[in-house]
DNA sequence: AGAATAGTGTCTTTCAGACATTATGTT
DNA sequence: AACATAATGTCTGAAAGACACTATTCT
């Protein structure tokens, strides 16, 4: 078969967004970023934030930007993984979009503040964000986002995503308590992530806050992945 | 903040395409098909089979199509999952694109045939995929791929997608055993699987080919999470 | 001393991993 | 009967889940 040209006309032009659905813990309860939409379509709905991608821009990096600027999150201030991309042929109304969507983790995030084309931005706990309408098919990507940050919990480090270092494995425990709505025993939690090799790393210290015995400190240690893991029912 | 027109041509045009890692079991050994670049970029290299997606296309049906245009598999054929998408700026001389990729796996597949595209096409078994040059980023596409699909037989039924119904639990086995590389013992597998509620459908018949005990021959139950799980490692 | 919170220990059941034996067909 | 392959059984150690106790701080 001959070479043949390249002929950009031939190939349909197609826009590209960047949607998170960022996750943190706010008064021991699980919480997603949502945006108000100040433009149509979709008008006054709530919406997870997110944005267009720039045409020289990597995808991950429009992920970061619009982290920024739709929710004033830094880089160093999540942990940010590529969930699933959407792009049925009328999920926006506008034009061809595809949407790539991303899970964003972060310890104790920021007040909510509404970026350039939000009216108004709140962390919202997560069963009162599914049991509304979301713009898009918004609904179905905070879904599947819940799903996957509530899997790996079970057999990956990505728990500590939720915490600041150093943190107490109390605190880790209210993670995953959060997280998945269950409880969970503390003797049998703490021999197990204290028992997983390369989980967690000793600082030496310990919490200093009053009112009963202090805890030890730890660190993420190096292992990423969590095993044995941690089960989520029997 | 005011509703506004929204512009079309504020937005960058991407191409979305569509690869495939398409794995089958070819004598006992896992094989990814690849298909030989026709022309330009890449020209004569191996690539995964793909292509663009149109724009009135849903993204699944984009890489349905492909399926078949290059790879000569209906949808009927295989079990097809969403992996990842990459989007490095310059990941395709020719403009943006984006690659949207999905894994397909599929049981005894027909032998390869060039697409329209296509100079050759052919299975490869995967180490020998994996050690040679690919297009694009393919290489790495492929090695997430097959991470993904080693991980998924731990936790769910993904593992049928490799057998023709109905199936003896020693072909099962041999799928494990095929994708992990790795020996299993056939009594605690047997063991295993036999147990593990849902997920084997049992059909009364038994195999009849000879020179040992039938085997009985199963069909995929009604889970798809196998619970619990088969570990890889000890 | 008492309250509060953190950490450790024990028992039982389940399951993984190693290995031997029995079952059911063909030639 | 010999052979070949499938299925089941047993033992041991690791880990899960339930539950009680000890340790260390503050007031």
């Amino acid at each position: 078969m001959a070479a043949k040209k390249y002929d950009e006309t031939k190939y349909p032009p197609f826009a590209v967004t960047a949607d998170l659905v960022v996750l943190t813990l706010r008064e021991g309860r699980l919480c997603v970023l949502l945006i108000q939409r100040g433009g149509s379509p979709f008008e006054g709905q709530w919406a997870l934030p997110g944005g267009f991608t720039h045409v020289d821009e990597d995808i991950e990096a429009a992920a970061y930007r619009e982290l920024a600027e739709e929710a004033g999150v830094g880089e160093r201030d999540v942990v940010l993984e590529q969930l699933r991309t959407y792009g049925a042929p009328n999920r926006d109304e506008r034009m061809r979009v595809v949407s790539v969507a991303w899970l964003a983790l972060g310890a104790d995030l920021p007040e909510a503040r509404a970026g350039s084309d939000a009216a108004d931005a709140r962390w919202v706990p997560v069963e009162e964000a599914l049991s509304q309408d979301l713009a898009f098919d918004h609904r179905e990507i905070l879904t599947d986002g819940l799903e996957r940050g509530r899997a790996k919990l079970e057999y990956s480090s990505l728990a500590t995503a939720f915490v600041r270092e150093p943190f107490t494995v109390g605190e880790l425990r209210e993670v995953y308590e959060a997280v998945w709505g269950t409880r969970i025993d503390p003797r049998n939690f703490h021999r197990k992530v204290t028992g997983a090799e390369d989980f967690l790393a000793e600082t030496g210290a310990r919490t200093a806050r009053g009112g009963g015995r202090p805890a030890m400190l730890y660190v993420v240690g190096p292992a990423t992945q969590l095993h044995p893991p941690v089960l989520r029912r029997g």
